[in-house]
RNA sequence: GGCACGGUGGCCAAGUGGUAAGGCAGAGCUCUGCAAAAGCUCUAUUCGCCGGUUCGAUUCCGGCCCGUGCCUCCA
């Protein structure tokens, strides 16, 4: 077995072979920047997340580019109402989306590239393609000839001839008037007054700006090369943008331009009847991910994205999320679980003895991750060997998430049975904590504990914060709650239950839970 | 009109040419002072409808119905 993906150019899960055998270059159609990320792209982005997270997993070095459109009408529009240029209505946006990818832990990028940073570039493919007959001229704009590449609709699987002239109901007649074919689209165009604008050098378009599609098929080469492995975008981006920017970059860079061509599906909004809505500002019903942060932690929006294949759409509602993060609760509580068993442990327990075991399972090919002969150990170790089958099968099958969630629950399920709430078994314990807490990482899911598993939470993008939240203020706070146990279990003991009872109860109002385990009481905030 | 993708238990959601993963919700039991948590057991003779291929189809093929997306700048 080794990683399949399924590839929209020839419709068919292929194995996945980078040209390079160790190293996985990928462009990804970042966004607009206009106005803040939402939901649905948050559903992108973090599929790419994790898809980025199983490369690494799998050995992989992934070097990952996303792009800001920061040219673009919209961005004109709301930066004139808001009262200020486009550039600098751009860093806003581009500031709230770092923020909001940090917020849902998705890794940072190698690179993310701005369209106006490749300006010069972008003029020089667009020479280059009218050099080659690709593109002509019409009163200053650039236009993309299209019936003059033989392979175009290849990848949406459509032919010149079946597009429908207007479909999309948003044509401007205009300049419908300048092309010599309905589909031709712009490469470059005159700017209006007021609006930002490059001069090119060239006589015949000799200022404006670029178009939209030839923005990504310049920034993606001119980052990743000539040929790179992976290139992707939401599906609404497959026609025409990832057609036309292979229309593009074909002719200038060789075909096949890019291996594989991965779409995720869209997150459809759901309204309370259960009803599929759209999702715009003029309804009021953008959710934007400081709102989903509210109610939900950043792991179980991404345990609920993980649920569904990312090539299905996803329905969304609040209910739906509450739903799928109950279920992530479970599979934290066993998380918790093991980190409070090991927490008296002292440091030079915390090192796992290393055993073959898993090593046999597989050939040395396929040899993952590294740290598997650390997870496969002790009394969990057999269910830990299947987990791990489990879940690199799942992955493997075109990012199988909802196969790899499944095994998870399975786990975890082992994990209870077999006794984790009242052992004292440290090794066993370390290797299921460190053997579950990585394969959560893999979804998104970051939970490591510093202490018990340094390794990985270095990985995390909330690393290093985690480490220094337990300082301070909050370790007081702990030292309060664990005094005012101490005091229920001595009123436990002498069967005053009015009084245990009470102490519960204040600590509830507190938002403080505890439950009494076989090996005294735990607590979280709620 | 064309292209694409879907229709699986109350809800969400995997899946395979050989008899339906997992989660949520629900029921019972165990443990517990109680609660919570956890565990165990139960909950689709059935996979939109109709044909066909096959020893056998939810899974392959054909037709139909329904839904969604796209067909010039929305992840």
């Amino acid at each position: 077995m080794a990683l399949n993906v399924y590839n929209t150019r020839t419709k068919r899960k292929e194995p996945f072979v980078p040209a390079h055998p160790k190293v996985v270059r990928i462009y990804t159609c970042g966004l607009t920047v206009y106005s803040a990320m939402h939901i649905g792209h948050a559903r992108t982005y973090c599929f790419w997340d994790v898809f980025r997270r199983w490369l690494e997993y799998r050995g992989f070095h992934v070097i990952s580019v996303i792009n800001y459109t920061d040219i673009d009408d919209r961005i004109i529009a709301n930066a004139a109402a808001g009262g200020t240029g486009m550039l600098d209505h751009a860093e806003q946006v581009i500031a709230s989306f770092r923020a909001d990818c940090r917020a849902l832990a998705i890794k940072d990028y190698a690179a993310y590239t701005r369209a106006t940073d490749f300006v010069a570039e972008q003029i020089e493919a667009v020479q280059a393609l009218i050099d080659k007959g690709k593109a002509y001229v019409v009163d200053g704009e650039v236009l993309y000839d299209v019936r003059s590449f033989e392979r175009y609709g290849e990848l949406s699987g459509r032919t010149i001839d079946s597009l429908q002239e207007g479909a999309s109901g948003r044509t401007d007649a205009t300049e419908r008037q300048r092309k010599r074919f309905f589909a031709d689209f712009t490469l470059w165009k005159p700017s209006k007054a007021g609006e930002p604008s490059w001069d090119t050098g060239k006589e015949a378009w000799p200022s404006g700006r670029p178009g939209w599609h030839i923005e990504c098929s310049v920034m993606s080469t001119s980052t990743l090369g000539q040929h790179f492995d992976v290139h992707g975008g939401g599906i609404d981006n497959l026609f025409p943008h990832h057609e036309n920017e292979i229309a593009q970059a074909e002719p200038l860079c060789g075909h096949p331009w890019v291996g594989y061509w991965m779409h995720p599906a869209h997150l459809q909004l759901l309204d309370e009847d259960g009803k599929p809505i759209k999702m715009s500002k003029s309804l009021g019903n953008v959710i934007s991910i400081p709102e989903l942060r509210e109610h939900h932690s950043a792991d179980q929006i991404r345990w609920f994205f993980g649920v569904t294949h990312y090539r299905s759409s996803l329905a969304f509602n609040w209910q739906l999320v509450s739903e799928a993060s109950k279920g992530f609760d479970k599979v934290k509580r066993a998380v918790t679980t093991l980190e409070q068993r090991l927490e008296q442990a002292p440091d030079e327990d915390l090192k796992i003895p290393v055993q073959g075991s898993y090593a046999s399972l597989r050939g040395a090919d396929q040899a993952i991750p590294r740290e598997r002969e650390s997870f496969v150990y002790g009394q969990y170790g057999e269910a830990s060997a299947r987990f791990i089958e489990r879940f690199i099968a799942g992955m493997d099958d075109d990012m199988g998430t909802p196969k790899a969630t499944a095994a998870v629950f399975d786990y975890v399920g082992e994990l209870f049975a077999g006794g984790i709430e009242a052992s004292d078994d440290v090794p066993s314990l370390l290797a299921a904590y460190r053997c579950l807490t990585r394969h959560l990482w893999v979804l998104g899911a970051e939970l490591p504990n510093a202490r018990l598993y340094p390794e990985l939470a270095v990985e995390c993008v909330g690393g290093a914060e985690r480490d220094n939240a337990g300082g301070g203020r909050e370790a007081a706070l702990a030292g309060v709650i664990d005094k005012l146990l101490e005091l229920r279990q001595e009123a436990r003991k002498a069967k005053d239950f009015a009084k245990s009872d009470q102490i519960r109860d204040l600590l509830k109002d507190a938002g403080v839970a505890v439950e009494d385990t076989p090996k005294g009481p735990r607590w979280e905030v709620s």
